[in-house]
DNA sequence: GATACCTGTATACAAAAGGATACTTAATTT
DNA sequence: AAATTAAGTATCCTTTTGTATACAGGTATC
């Protein structure tokens, strides 16, 4: 390997790295997929993820609207409201997002016949 | 949502959170990339990936070995030497990997400048 | 016989992520 | 005044992931 493509190489495993900080983890994407469709309050999207807890939920949803993957809206109504949102920049996943559904459920059989 | 649509979306949440079993955490991505570029000896793996740890790429090696992603092969010579492949099945994971390479570039500059 | 090489394993520990469950806050309704 | 509601927090705990460092085992080289 040249010293340029060693950098290059050093470049993408820092990149994955960085991805994964922002996205990795057992639920921050499934987060994203559940206000995606539809859901925008907090018990809401809670209630559509099996399993997740509001302390955990909590702290996700504070850092996907730290990394501008999610909009966080205060309605001063009574009792107050919040509602999340996806946002343009949320879009970008899409890339990401669609072949890690279609290669979870593919790999699943793949292992299943081992 | 209907009941189809609402299952429809409970299985893409699966999805997603069984591909982060396999290669989620910080160094899976790394190490198949690695092994891709050309290294192929434990020690050489390990230096070409920054801070990794005998003990994590160990557990990590086997881990996606378990997942069909590599291929480990003793070599009998002496000293005894292993030898870690990708596979024609690591490739599925290209549509994956490259745009998180992309996406990671690009959002390192967007938080850059918030 | 001592030393070096390679691929790990062993041990002990620290930090981060995730889980369970009760409780708070604050205004509005009853 | 009590009850209701939404969106979390607080507290405590368990599990997973990561770190540090020493060393084993078997052959080959010095």
């Amino acid at each position: 390997m040249t010293a340029e493509e060693e950098k290059a190489f050093q470049d993408n495993i820092k990149a994955v790295q960085d991805t994964m900080y922002v996205i990795g983890g057992k639920w921050k994407l499934a987060i994203i997929l559940s206000i995606y469709k539809g859901n925008r309050r907090f018990n809401d999207i809670a209630n559509s993820i099996p399993k997740i807890t509001n302390r955990v939920l909590s702290k996700e949803l504070k850092h996907l609207e730290d990394n501008l993957l999610i909009k966080r809206t205060i309605i001063t109504e009574y009792p107050i409201k919040i509602e999340y949102a996806v946002v343009d920049y949320t879009f970008s996943l899409h890339d990401i997002i669609k072949p890690m559904e279609t290669w979870g459920k593919q790999h699943k059989e793949k292992i299943k016949n081992k």
